[in-house]
DNA sequence: CAATTATATATAGAAGTTCTAGGTATAACT
DNA sequence: AGTTATACCTAGAACTTCTATATATAATTG
């Protein structure tokens, strides 16, 4: 397990590209997806989870739609067509900060 | 620039490396050098850096020591022996929570 | 030589994200 | 019958970083 900090700025990008990667999922399906594409090192708290998702809907980049399973209702999480685009972008932005980490955990200047 | 939420979590990391590369480094010397290692997108604001830096000295992880500098005083911040073995288990955290992510953004199994 | 910019440290309070802890409910397993 | 897994949600706490501000010296520029 991670120090929780480190998920910090990164927590809706996962989310995103998840949805992107899968078309549609629940949030409980969230949470175990990442708790296994992280070798059980990340595991998000529905704390954390549902507060972001609420925060992407509001925002516009994500949509919902509910089905019936068995005797409840699950509620499906979609990307909008601007929520596409926000994708893009944020994946795009973290890979950048991500090379931009391992430069400076090297010292090395990223421009030659 | 970088959106400001991906470098929470990661800024205490990105500091004690650099004490660690440098030896002692003052302040406005850190926000400098890592503008320079991040080619102006990540610019570390004083109101970041100097409460980080009173908590590590706060934890223990660095010390400081003052040097006169013309006509003002310099402080000086370098790793405690604590604060080195810390560092070291820091960037090994960073480095693989980074493997991580990576598997996330190509939702791949870390385990295969 | 006056004004601005760069150097240098610091703090208070705001803003934002994630967590802890709790609540609710169905289904499956033992 | 009791526990665990599934499934959603919220309030308030905790923590980090930012904005804005204060202070002061040194260097540059018009």
């Amino acid at each position: 397990m991670y120090s929780k900090e480190l998920l910090k700025g990164t927590l809706t990008t996962i989310i995103l590209k998840l949805l992107s990667h899968n078309g549609k999922m629940y949030g409980y399906e969230i949470t175990q997806r990442v708790k296994i594409l992280s070798d059980d090192k990340i595991l998000i708290k529905e704390g954390s989870l549902y507060p972001a998702l609420h925060k992407l809907k509001d925002d516009g980049l994500v949509k919902t739609d509910e089905e019936m399973v068995g005797n409840r209702v699950r509620k499906y999480y979609s990307l909008t067509e601007k929520g596409k685009l926000c994708t893009e972008e944020k994946v795009n932005e973290l890979h950048q900060f991500i090379g931009t980490l391992q430069n400076i955990l090297t010292d090395k200047p990223s421009i030659a």
